[in-house]
DNA sequence: CGCATGATGATAGTAGTT
DNA sequence: AACTACTATCATCATGCG
């Protein structure tokens, strides 16, 4: 009963049986300090001479195949020790930039070029700067990769103003285009639209960067307004990803692409990054999370707030976006200003209802005058689950629910506690209790009898998020499809909270459009509250989730007209403005854009907003905009 | 192939202390 | 300020079964 490793106390009861070694088994690997997760390029450089040897020869490998001598790296890892990878790198790149002569010139060059800067501009660089200053040259590469052109160097001003005069030149050159776009008539067949794209991708732009520029933009801006707003999003966005879409860039460089993803250039980023953040932090007001987090205000906590939304937000439409509170550094304030400055709501569901969700939302609706869904649902573990009392220890304090996600504990882990719990009668030692109440917190485990936990029901789940019971079941739903869904829906009772200032302004009903609808958290909430549905367009890839929402809308004896979207890409103007045409415009636009890569529960694909899914941010602010366009008249009539 | 199962940390925040 | 301790988190991957 007591493990296996020698002189445990209380406090640190192993509670591994013989088999089974891996919980919080961190640290035993001499590699599990390190900051930075090994790169598939690193390992194929080390993976030749890598097995069965120690982790110090491994080490050094992995230094040798990024280029630097074998003793040198010896030696570094002698002083320094091969605990701080950090460290290492950065005098390897010390020594190499200092001690090496003549020759060493080439080296640090093709060390940037290897890294996927162009050769030109590090020779330039290194030159300006010194060989010795590897910040400053890392700094100033940077900056050219932040602007993300192509076009060649030809100033020689000092490094100190260079970026700047760069930029002024580069935006001078083109006023002449602006002034030429503007006056000149629409005969040739490429549209203005057109042109302006061209341009922007001849500078280097990205394709979906420059549209996306340009839809923020407008139809009458100018390049240099665009470039203007491109360069202001790489910079908010510049912490997640200093290449943006570099995919997307015709000049096939793939080997570039491959060795920029070495580990060097992986820890230089991240440093980078931090100060880069840092610098941010200082000049705009980082976004920063309310506690307690109730937003502009929760039913509990009666306190009237007001806010001034900046002009540009102002409906119609209003709109209405979400997102998990948690996301990586840096990406709320790109949501943000792509949604026209409006400050996020950041709202916990505990509020509402028994169990947490951390929640931005991002919005235009008025806040004032809110109200509830009646009946309150329950507000404590105990009232949504009283069978559970009967069994609850005196020691689970808990009286909420952590957030509800997609994917629940094992089996094995509900019988790991039971076996624990049954050697004690009574109250377990400290220990014991400091386990299975991590656990129980981390898997939203509730107490359904003696020594025994369970995770929640998919229909206990839909009762906590507000929907109604068996709204996900049936129909060739998996139970893992279940979870998955409903992990990823909306708490009805909070954003209904957010919506029922609605409820006056439209009494006839309201037409939606609803990205990312999932199992229809904003319908639901919207005929909860009474107000009818008139006409719903919601774009939803996944099919279960459609069916779901189907099968509710039938169920609930719905009037209006529903039209199904599977994939938002086919969402364009066209099809916007015949959608529009036809209902009349639409009231309200809401979206949940995945988010996957930016919750903390993914181990794998934590990209930030640059994710293969979360980027699917961009196609809400994208139809936003268009619908904004399309309904307010001032969209181009060439189209 | 669909489905269920079990195993798999890192990040960014708070709170407290030095 | 810097450091430690502690906490929570709309998940993905490989595997095995029928």
């Amino acid at each position: 009963m007591v493990g296996s490793i020698s002189g445990v106390d209380a406090d640190n009861f192993d509670w591994d049986t013989e088999d089974d070694l891996e919980i919080d088994n961190y640290a035993v690997s001499s590699h599990s300090d390190l900051s930075i997760p090994c790169r598939e390029a690193v390992l194929g450089l080390a993976e030749a001479s890598s097995s069965g040897e120690s982790p110090s020869s491994k080490l050094i490998d992995q230094f040798v195949g990024m280029g630097f001598p074998r003793e040198m790296v010896a030696k570094v890892i002698e002083e320094k020790g091969e605990e701080n990878s950090n460290l290492i790198l950065e005098t390897l790149l010390e020594y190499s930039a200092s001690t090496l002569p003549s020759s060493s010139n080439s080296k640090m060059i093709n060390h940037f070029v290897g890294m996927g800067f162009p050769e030109e501009i590090v020779v330039k660089v290194v030159q300006e700067n010194g060989e010795g200053n590897t910040e400053s040259i890392l700094e100033t590469l940077l900056t050219y990769s932040a602007l993300e052109t192509t076009a060649p160097i030809q100033q020689n001003a000092d490094s100190d103003n260079f970026s700047s005069d760069y930029e002024g030149s580069l935006l001078d050159d083109f006023s002449d285009f602006d002034s030429f776009s503007d006056t000149e008539e629409i005969t040739s067949p490429a549209s203005d639209e057109d042109r302006k794209l061209l341009h922007l991708t001849k500078m280097g732009y990205s394709e979906a960067e420059a549209s996306v520029a340009m839809e923020r933009c407008g139809p009458d801006s100018t390049i240099a307004e665009l470039t203007d707003f491109i360069c202001a999003a790489q910079m908010a966005k510049a912490a997640d990803a200093l290449f943006p879409l570099e995919e997307k860039k015709p000049c096939g460089n793939d080997s570039n692409h491959k060795k920029r993803r070495n580990w060097d250039y992986d820890l230089l980023i991240r440093k980078k990054k931090m100060k880069l953040e840092k610098r941010f932090d200082e000049d705009d007001e980082a976004v920063h999370l309310p506690n307690p987090m109730i937003g502009f205000g929760v039913p509990t906590e009666s306190e009237q707030s007001t806010r001034v939304l900046p002009e540009g937000a102002v409906g119609p439409p209003y709109f209405y976006y979400e997102n998990v509170a948690l996301a990586p550094k840096g990406v709320w304030t790109t949501i943000s200003r792509f949604l026209y400055d409006v400050e996020p709501e950041f709202v916990d569901s505990k509020f509402f209802c028994a169990a947490a969700r951390k929640r931005g939302y991002v919005h235009n609706l008025p806040i004032e005058n809110r109200f509830p869904l009646l009946p309150f649902p329950p507000h404590t573990i105990h009232e949504a689950f009283p069978l559970t009392r009967k069994w609850w220890p005196s020691w689970d304090m808990r009286t909420k629910l952590n957030c509800l996600q997609t994917c629940i504990s094992s089996a094995r882990l509900t019988d790991r506690i039971r076996k624990a719990l049954e050697d004690y009668e009574g109250v377990p030692p400290l220990g014991v209790q400091k386990f299975v109440l991590e656990q129980c917190r981390k898997w939203n485990l509730v107490w359904v009898g003696r020594n025994k936990v369970a995770p929640l029901e998919p229909d206990e789940v839909e009762m906590l998020l507000g929907f109604p019971k068996n709204h996900t079941r049936g129909g060739g739903i998996s139970r893992t499809d279940r979870y998955k869904s409903l992990g990823n829906s909306f708490q009805v009772d909070t954003v209904a909270y957010h919506f029922s200032v609605l409820k006056d302004k439209f009494p006839g009903g309201i037409n939606l459009l609803s990205l990312f609808s999932g199992i229809g958290g904003a319908e639901v909430a919207l005929h909860r509250l009474g107000i009818p549905l008139k006409n719903v367009v919601s774009v939803e890839i996944a099919e279960v989730n459609r069916n779901i929402l189907r099968s509710w809308w039938e169920q609930t004896n719905q009037r209006g007209t529903l039209v199904e979207i599977p994939d938002v890409q086919d969402l364009n103007g066209d099809r916007l403005e015949q959608l529009i045409k036809t209902y009349g415009g639409f009231d309200l636009v809401v979206g949940g854009s995945p988010c996957n890569n930016l919750t903390g529960s993914n181990r794998y694909h934590r990209d930030g907003l640059e994710g293969k899914d979360s980027a699917l941010f961009f196609d809400y602010c994208r139809i936003l905009d268009l619908v904004k366009c399309i309904m307010n008249g001032t969209r181009s009539m060439t189209v």
